[in-house]
DNA sequence: CATATGTGTAACCCTTCGGTGACGCAACCG
DNA sequence: CGGTTGCGTCACCGAAGGGTTACACATATG
């Protein structure tokens, strides 16, 4: 339960994320200079918003000589699909089941709003 | 192309928003007050974080006398499951088919980098 | 009517975040 | 060797974000 792929979201959220990780995506790879060269940020933005989308697990990026290529990583993406989607139909299920326990309520006890119950002694 | 679910991603990205979606999804509905009642915010917060959830699509509040009940909207979430999947399942493609361009490139002439090509007359 | 109980909203704090500029160092090229 | 070129990082700024308290307004309930 919970929200592993929090980081994915997060890193996800920002617009000028986006768009470095879709160039990456266009590319193949580049590096930090060459995707500043083609956005409206300066090379240092684009490291920051690298290292997140790294953090994220959604970036990689590997030395090649004097500089850093980035390539994009797809496992995250698909892999935090596929657990939205069973959330999304667990809590489909559940608020369907909810639903239908309020109508049975309902056309057992009209206008009783059972609400909540003290246990207490 | 680009990111529709961008409101989605920003809403998903903060764990007390999170917190906020699960306990309304596990209880059916519930009120900024009594969610407040749960979770170590005040209710104010629970409100903007209701907002924002609401902004992004994946909550609707209704007017119940004189309380708002706020339910869960999982649309939002598994449309943008699928879509995040069909993002990766292209970019994977793109990216395959990159990758067998330059190492066919590879074999064909080895160690050019031909990276790039200036088209000025 | 008086009183809880709930919502709406305004004013404010502090931290995070997106972004910039500047400087130092490593690596390649001639 | 000397000049580019590219990465790494530090210091700083303004805006947005998550929180809070306090107060005004609406609606049930006795």
């Amino acid at each position: 339960m919970s929200a592993p792929a929090e980081g994915v979201f997060a890193a996800l959220a920002d617009p000028t994320r986006w768009r470095v990780l879709s160039l990456l995506a266009e590319r193949g790879d580049g590096t930090a200079t060459s995707l500043a060269a083609e956005l409206p940020v300066s090379r240092v933005a684009v490291i920051k918003h690298l290292a997140i989308l790294d953090r994220a697990g959604l970036v990689e990026g590997r030395r090649r000589g004097r500089e850093v290529r980035y390539t994009v990583r797809t496992e995250p993406l698909g892999e935090t699909a596929r657990w939205m989607a069973g959330i999304a139909s667990q809590w489909d299920a559940r608020l369907a089941a909810i639903k239908r326990m309020a109508e049975d309520g309902e056309r057992r006890a009209p206008m009783t709003l059972d609400h909540q119950e003290e246990i207490s002694p």
